[in-house]
DNA sequence: CCTTCCCCTTACGTGAACGTCAATCAAATT
DNA sequence: AATTTGATTGACGTTCACGTAAGGGGAAGG
């Protein structure tokens, strides 16, 4: 479980709002401003998604933290589990070189976008189809 | 919870592929085109989701039924509780002229709108993020 | 010094969404 | 007539994603 030194950081790939005003974040800063509890961050970190350092015994979040709890986030809100956030958080760490493993990656990655425009689609649908009921509901006054 | 006579029947909004082959089907049938278990559906119907009629104690899924059961499914795909998908469809089956109902109704719609394109925009970052990272696999060979 | 915060860990509890027997029944097949 | 097939209803088990005490440490303020 590699979870420092990612290959291909995160941030590089999610430049979510930038904030060089700090270098590194409590957990009741990220939890305020994501509006997640203490205890789904260190549930997310038994989990093996999260790594931040440690001062003593005190959670410290860099910024790599901070972009990679957004993705996860985001993640959920598109319906994944955690265990699936993981292992696409997994995929980005394992640019070691070896061509097969790049391979597997890749194709991993190629499935998890059709999934999601799978369910672009069924958005798409069920929001037309409320939109159609609003139609109609408008209409009958 | 008016499970029958829904003011505006989901068949006319949900055109899935119809099936004017047959007229009514078996829960095994369901289960075998949605791809989801027996216990599932029951399970369904004791949330108050479906309500099939009855051939003795067997259960009888009318095309209502099914198309019913094929929004539920994709609201789950895209991310619903049940007890959520059980309030939008209570918010078709509610057409019974109150205009203040009407009124709730249509915001309860207006938000559920909101809230689907929200996913997509989610989505879609989700997916351009991936692509990047496939890319950058492809470009390092 | 004592209280007030904020942080920590360990551990058990919980709601959602089913899975998994177990026992039963009715219709269809051999 | 006996068996297989597919349906039913409980009732209990399970996984996920945390919630909720319960107990404790360290620094800052009165």
């Amino acid at each position: 479980m590699p979870m420092n030194a990612p290959a291909f950081p995160l941030e590089a790939l999610a430049p979510i709002d930038q904030r060089p005003d700090r270098d590194s974040f409590t957990i009741s800063d990220l939890c305020a401003e994501f509006s997640v509890t203490p205890r789904a961050l260190r549930f997310y970190e038994d989990e093996g998604l999260i790594g931040p350092e440690r001062r003593g015994t005190t959670r410290i979040y860099s910024h790599r933290d901070r972009a990679r709890l957004a993705w996860i986030l985001r993640g959920k809100r598109v319906g994944f589990s955690l265990a699936e956030i993981r292992e696409m958080i997994d995929l980005y760490d394992v640019g070691d070189g070896r061509s097969t493993q790049k391979q597997f990656t890749l194709e991993r990655c190629l499935e998890r976008i059709e999934l999601l425009e799978n369910q672009k689609r069924d958005i798409d649908a069920h929001i037309t189809e409320l939109q159609q009921f609003v139609d109609l509901l408008k209409s009958s006054d």
